[in-house]
Formats: C-alpha cells, structure tokens, sequence
DNA sequence: ATGCATGAGCT
DNA sequence: GCTCATGCATA
C-alpha cells in the first residue's frame, strides 16, 4: 500500500539518454542549495507531496540521500531530477516570500507548541544482520556466480546457517548494488 | 549513510 | 524468482 512508485520507470524517450555528468552537476546544486535553506533530507521527502505534481507522493529520507550520493541506478536518477528541481524552485520561491513578508513587517509570533502522543504497540520489521566473516564468503560467490540458481543459494544459506530467503535477498541487493551510478563501471568525473 | 527488506510488475 | 524503486531500521 506504501508502494507507489513515484515515476516506474517510465521516462519521457527524449531524456532516456542523459549525461551522467549532468545528473552529478544537479545532485551536487540541489544538496548546496537545500542546505541553503536549512531542510533535511526528510524535509524534502515529506514536502514533495505539496508539490501536487501528478504521481508524485512524499519520499523518504533515504531516497533523497540516495539521490544526493548518486547511489540510485541512471533511470531512477533520471526521473526523481525533474522532481526535485521542482520542489528547489518551490522552497526557494517560498523562502523568497518569507524574506518579503519580513520586509513588510509582518513578524508574526513564532512561539507555541502542542504535543500529544499516541504510543501503539506493533511489529517491528527487523533487520537481519549478517557477520563480516559470512559476508566475506557471500562475496567471494558473488564473484563467481553473480545470480546463483536456487539450489546453489540453499547450498550457501546452509553452510552459513542463514535463512535461504535471507541470502536470495542479499544477492538480489547485491546485483542491485552493482548498477547504482556511483558505482557502475565507466564513471568518470 | 547504508544494510537488509518489501511489493509491484514481468517473464 | 528476478528486477526495480523505495523505505524501515540501524550504525
């Protein structure tokens, strides 16, 4: 229910070929210029929402972080860029009519905080967390297989006494891992 | 900032 | 069962 993507992976065919160059010059403005304005990577997230742009929801803080650092993959880089610059234009444009409204005298008092809390008890998705010695193995097959057949990977979920699901997901990561801009073979900058 | 996980969509 | 976009949880 929490999964709608923000854009698929459907991109206008005229920008399905954009320079990756042009997408680390933008990252690198919109992290300066968001700090500029004093907003979180959460900030952003939430605020894209009031953006109201077709399709478009709220994100969360590790996407734009993702976003920043590159490690997104080229199409998903691609799509959320039109995204953000839009909501860069929106905060700056709004910060731009706070510093207006100060001008006129229109100090408005900035005091008052109303804080109720609701605490509800429910699961926690956990976090598996795979030793630095297991890792060290998953690896080393990952070199040799990037995309090890079932048996293979019950094979490996055995001998490191790991859920087979947990290493089918860890490879899935993996291969994932593999085609983020920041690190995919020919970057160059 | 990043590791492991989920769910949609496709084959 | 995979890829892909995305996020909760945690270091």
């Amino acid at each position: 229910m929490h999964h709608h993507s923000v854009v698929g992976s459907l991109v206008p065919p005229h920008e399905l070929d954009v320079d990756p160059r042009e997408l680390e010059s933008f990252a690198e403005r919109f992290k300066q210029r968001r700090i500029k304005l004093g907003v979180t990577q959460a900030d952003v997230g939430q605020q894209l929402s009031k953006l109201k742009m077709p399709g478009v929801g709220s994100l969360s803080q590790s996407t734009i972080c993702r976003f920043e650092s590159l490690t997104l993959s080229h199409n998903n880089m691609v799509a959320l860029k039109p995204v953000l610059q839009a909501w860069l234009e929106f905060a700056e444009a709004e910060m731009r009519q706070r510093k207006k409204d100060e001008m006129n005298g229109a100090m408005i008092g900035m005091s008052g905080h109303i804080n109720s809390n609701g605490s509800l008890i429910d699961k926690k998705r956990k976090r598996t967390s795979i030793a630095a010695q297991e890792k060290r193995f998953l690896e080393s097959c990952f070199i040799q297989q990037q995309r090890p057949s079932g048996e293979r990977i019950a094979q490996i979920a055995d001998k490191l006494d790991l859920k087979k699901n947990v290493v089918r997901v860890w490879f899935c990561n993996q291969r994932q891992k593999n085609k983020r801009l920041r690190f995919a073979a020919g970057q160059s900058s």
